[in-house]
DNA sequence: CAGTGGTCTAGACCACACG
DNA sequence: GTGTGGTCTAGACCACTGA
């Protein structure tokens, strides 16, 4: 036995993963731990990078299971844009759910980045994106009321603040967001069917409209893969 | 005992860091474990949540160390800067260090992505970045030799590929960074002090010259909490 | 050297999916 | 019910730090 078992490790289950075809599920953990010799832990640590980088993934009660290459949307960061439209221009289906729609007072970090009083009316608005039927991406908006009652929700509404705004002709103007890498905290890995820790691209950022007023605050979470965000930096100050 | 052992010992945790002035040592894990009555196992999974948010800082030999604030750099990425000029912006002290330069040969993706033959010769730059002693990036710089041979490093050239070639005068134009959140890989994981499977925030980008050559490709990790990265986005297409 | 965090093991019980 | 992955335990050994 290698004194390196983790890496051993990760070989090996590259290998098994390699031959496995997309769809086609894993041995079970207790088998594959012992067919590979190492403890039901070490491997599951193993796994945990491979369910990263978006190879497998993993279902309580059903089974692990190799998951094949998706196409990734690869979008510019200089203009903002809803996934949805986003999609619409690659021609890649996706679907919202978990769409959670709230009238709700301002906590304090939301009355900060709202510019509001504590405790003012704002509605919060969730959802997860899917493609393939994957959750791929957790979104979460809260905006003043006064932007947008509970009342101007079309029937039909399906999630995107921005198109919602943008198609009513507000004059929206910047946003900015500002770009991190987190890891999932418990309620957006179950949102996001994923696990507590694993790597999320994060994005939080504030809609502003022509009078420089907050008209929107959002918190994304991103699986990595799914989406390729790029921005061009121009050279010299 | 709660049934919910890891969100119970996350609240403890969270408590005990609170009270635990900056710099100060915790109980050792085989302590804090039976304090707090769970398994080790258990502990450190709730550490690691605090670790990656920055708060607690854990050294093989010597303890778990509680972290105090720090301050974050906040930086556009419209334009394209050095982490040093970033730093020098904001009056604040960064070193290098695990400076590396190498001659090697273009591997599969190196070659791709600066458009040159599998096997021409680049010159490779990796440095770990650090604020306050700790380490806080690491950056590799892959050029081809012609862009910059070895001979033409300066005596203390102290790792900005980007200086040196703003510094020479050539006519650099734009760069084009991808935006993405991983975990550690190992290597990248041993220079950054950090776990493997730790949240980093990853560019991967290239520059171009005013005649559109690629002169540099370059990969980037950031622990999350040091640098704040944001941009600005425009409103409709 | 003693004590720390890093890794690994073997086994247990739970929540969930699916027939 | 049966089998899956999710969580937790108790204990072992290793690599590293620092007196």
């Amino acid at each position: 036995m290698s004194n390196f078992p983790f890496q051993r490790l990760q070989i090996d289950l590259a290998a098994l993963i390699d031959r496995t075809s997309p769809g086609q599920r894993l041995p079970s953990e207790p088998d594959l731990a012992k067919q590979l010799g190492v403890s039901r832990a070490t491997l599951r640590d193993a796994m945990r990078t491979f369910e990263t980088q978006g190879l497998i993934r993993r279902r309580q009660g059903s089974g692990t299971f190799v998951v094949g290459k998706v196409q990734a949307l690869d979008s510019g960061l200089e203009v903002l844009e809803s996934l949805e439209t986003m999609a619409k221009r690659f021609g890649l289906e996706i679907s919202v759910s978990n769409l959670s729609v709230e009238r709700v007072a301002a906590d304090q970090n939301t009355a900060e980045n709202l510019n509001l009083a504590l405790g003012a009316p704002v509605l919060s608005v969730r959802r997860v994106i899917r493609t393939d039927g994957r959750p791929v991406a957790y979104l979460a908006d809260t905006l003043p009321v006064d932007v947008l009652p509970l009342s101007d929700l079309p029937i039909e509404f399906h999630g995107s603040v921005l198109d919602l705004l943008l198609g009513r002709g507000d004059p929206l103007k910047t946003s900015r967001a500002n770009i991190s890498a987190i890891g999932a905290t418990a309620d957006v890995a179950k949102a996001l069917e994923i696990q507590r820790g694993d790597v999320l691209l994060h994005f939080y950022s504030q809609l502003f409209d022509e009078r420089g007023k907050v008209v929107d605050y959002s918190l994304s979470y991103f699986i990595p893969g799914y989406f390729n965000f790029h921005v061009v930096r121009r050279v010299g100050g």
